[in-house]
DNA sequence: ACAAAAGTGTTTTGTCTACACCCATGC
DNA sequence: GCATGGGTGTAGACAAAACACTTTTGT
């Protein structure tokens, strides 16, 4: 993973490449990539949205991407433009599609890599506070108009959210290290878009062996307090080896 | 789907691009496609590969590929490289991943998005028989070394086809339209490398109801006929509005 | 008759669901 | 003491696994 991050033209090169007339010769002319920012908050499923101050797309909200540099992988170039976006590395972040209708981006063409990572409630504030351009969590149910096909990426990466949610051990990583089981429930409320059965989703859950009960508990709440879990990473890997099947 | 076969020099685009020092113009020179079709036969699971018959690349086995050119999207560019090497359209192809890392291909920069495609053993006899190059079915078991990172790319759409065919009926694309009910598990059975119990997977595929059955039976068998389903895409696309949930 | 596969039935075991219920804590 | 969520128990419906069994057909 590169990580040059000479933020003042780097910043310049991420945002809205699709506007940018004179392109940096490092980079491949006909390829980008474009980023869905999962985020989970209040029981809201969000999306990191970009908006460009000024100049003529000014009001205009894309998803975050930027430009496949020579000397990178597609993979790195949008490892690194989330890191100079949020501040964050090591993010789950998986490839989601590959877009490339002739006519997507007018009069240029530009095929993306659509990409979509999870990031958990930590690390939101960073991301919600990038100076130069608006950027901004919006409910998964409430979005603006956006550039080019990229409504239409943010729907895949939903469903593709939804669908992997329910299969594989992904969820977790929208919440931070430590979490009660209703928050964990809550999520999936939240991401699935139903409402769960509180006893059945813990025992559940639980009956899989991938939560590390931690000692601690809840702090700050106005009722009894939970107990706080952490995924299991090693024993989810160990039982993914023996065919076990995550399904919720 | 662009569908201009002229075979002679469109062939040539086709296979081994990587070795072709002169690429045509209309092509996007840093981007190919390369696809793992899928095909079962004897109850064995394999892979369409292709080899050049004469040039310093002779011998060497890789997946068939193209170059993208300016005028298609990428999946069109995978689709004509599919019809032009099998001549059968509307094929079972799906994106599988890009593979992009900067030394993929010695001394030059190719990003490639890698397809799976399923194929009917009545569409086999096609593929097989192209002339210029040699085209060969190769079991899954028994795969001979290839270039570039085409073995990983086989890795990882065998490992999306197993997961997939387990939550998708995707495997009826391996079949013919009709099929008995033993052909389907011994197709299950190849693709997951399990065995499986004959009653209980009757009865669990007959209970979804995807499963329409003709009044045709097998013929030519040295036993006891037995009847031939066809799939239900119908049924299926219905089933799956409300939440259907296909399990193997 | 026998082989080979088609197809059915049954018992056991476990899992999912729905819902009733008690527990701990802050206000 | 009551609201709020934490956490447990349980009966009934339902589905999976294992395996014994009968039927049909070509040789």
């Amino acid at each position: 993973m590169t990580e040059n991050a000479d933020s003042a033209t780097s910043d310049e090169k991420i945002f809205f490449y699709g506007r940018i007339q004179e392109l940096p010769d490092d980079v491949i002319h006909t390829l980008s990539n474009d980023s869905v920012v999962f985020g989970c908050d209040n029981c809201c499923l969000k999306v990191l949205l970009v908006r460009h101050a000024a100049g003529d797309s000014a009001g205009e909200w894309a998803l975050p991407g930027g430009w496949v540099r020579f000397d990178e992988s597609v993979d790195d170039s949008a490892a690194r433009m989330l890191q100079q976006l949020t501040g964050v590395h090591d993010i789950f972040l998986e490839q989601l599609h590959v877009f490339s209708n002739v006519h997507r981006v007018p009069h240029r063409r530009i095929i993306t890599t659509a990409y979509y990572a999870l990031i958990r409630p930590d690390d939101h504030a960073i991301a919600a506070g990038h100076s130069t351009y608006d950027v901004r969590w919006v409910d998964i149910h409430d979005l603006p108009e956006l550039i080019y096909d990229h409504a239409d990426i943010i729907n895949m990466a939903l469903q593709r959210l939804r669908h992997k949610v329910r299969h594989e051990p992904i969820g977790f990583n929208l919440l931070n290290k430590k979490f009660t089981l209703l928050q964990l429930q809550e999520l999936y409320e939240a991401i699935l878009d139903v409402k769960l059965d509180k006893p059945n989703f813990r025992r559940k859950m639980l009956k899989m062996n991938l939560l590390i009960s931690s000692n601690e508990k809840q702090t700050g709440v106005s009722h009894r307090a939970a107990k706080l879990y952490e995924f299991d990473e090693a024993v989810y890997h160990e039982l993914e080896q023996q065919g076990f099947n995550f399904e919720i």
